[in-house]
DNA sequence: TATCTTTTTCAATGTTTCCTCACTTCTTTA
DNA sequence: TAAAGAAGTGAGGAAACATTGAAAAAGATA
């Protein structure tokens, strides 16, 4: 999910403006000042930036001239239109005087993040030493590449998703069959046995646990 | 110089705006209705649209859903933050309300026009030697030049845009049927075919690799 | 408007890859 | 130890891909 940055150092304005977006499950990321912000924004990387402009330490025109390539909402008590021109000029992509309208505020952040979201890369799916890179549909195990088939790579995204967790064989059917087409019990075995063999030519560990009687869970 | 459409039917705002615009140089086309304003964006090529929302036509509304890769500053008279939200979520990237004013108007077009360019300079349309000419359709392989056609031209941005991942057929498909109805996967294997035997005459590298089931990528 | 050219789609054929089925062998458990 | 479940194998068929030529559609030109 998108992470923002809250840049406000009034306790009550920050909480509450926090208190919305995780309702929109954003993830929030908090500043209480503008040293704190730069410091947050060289470790993380921040989808948006929600911005106040007085603030304890660097204030929010400094920020807005330091950072490039992350949209800047400033949310400031500065009603002035000469204010607003110099910070939208030096970066800041809006601009929302206070007191905000909530909604407004939500409205304005996803179009921000709806004009910046050209690259939506998938996440990769991890467990162990295994990753499932989703984007190219490959499976990586001590970063060796096996190539998997469109069924086995549907199976595996199963039991990567629920691990340590006994996947049973009817649930298992039930759930692939959306991405592939249906086959019985038995072509699951064949899968499951073709996918071992292909992991075997990489490593000799065990991957793929069988629960007699019930199905199959990626091991501990 | 950048171009501004302003679709505006009250002549006196009309022309207010277009003179503070033309002061700063830009290239002002001018609609005075919704109709007007969709039969303009068939034939120009414009980088901003200033809107009105109550227009003789075609509403604003209806012009915001439809417009697609052009940012749109709304301009109105409608005060409520209903109002606001929705337009903004349906795809407007600013709103302001009359009365505006024009130093602000001014900082939020340059906005605008700002992170459209930093986008179109992400988009470059490299990989590896691979090069595309967004303006005429062509395609450079060692500098070597190949022409495309507009359908195929499209395939092979998708692929570019996305580089060393898998783009699924379907996903493909969807961007050949934005201009024509009917559309086969088969037709995408024949643009793709089409697409290699032009490559095959300038190098013998494969750019253009299969996903058994997925889709198609460019080689790594 | 009629004609010609380019582009896209359709249909047919051959090829490759993958899935399933049936069967055998191995393992667990009652 | 018998019965039931699981693993593995190879053949046959089904699905997906590649390529081609011809038909249809779109666009250009006169």
């Amino acid at each position: 999910m998108k992470k923002i940055l809250i840049v406000e150092d009034n306790i009550d304005i920050h909480n509450l403006i926090k208190e919305n977006l995780e309702k929109e499950s954003y993830t929030i990321i908090d500043a209480y000042s503008g040293t704190e912000a730069m410091l947050i924004l060289e470790k993380e990387k921040i989808d948006l930036i929600l911005l106040d402009l007085m603030l304890p330490g660097i204030n929010g025109e400094e920020i807005v001239k330091k950072v490039k390539n992350i949209p800047i909402i400033v949310i400031s008590a500065k009603v002035s239109t000469e204010d607003k021109v110099n910070v939208l000029l030096n970066g800041a992509n809006d601009y929302i005087t206070k007191p905000f309208n909530k909604d407004e505020l939500l409205a304005r952040i996803k179009v921000q993040l709806r004009i910046n979201n050209n690259k939506k890369d998938e996440e990769e799916l991890r467990f162990k030493d295994m990753m499932l890179d989703q984007n190219n549909h490959k499976l990586y195990i001590k970063d060796k590449e096996i190539y998997l088939t469109k069924t086995e790579y549907a199976i595996l995204k199963q039991l990567i998703l629920n691990p340590k967790q006994v996947v049973t064989k009817t649930k298992l059917l039930e759930l692939i069959s959306e991405d592939t087409l249906d086959c019985d019990e038995n072509s699951l075995k064949v899968h499951i046995s073709n996918m071992r063999k292909k992991i075997r030519t990489v490593t000799k560990d065990e991957y793929i646990e069988s629960v007699w009687g019930i199905g199959f869970k990626i091991h501990e």
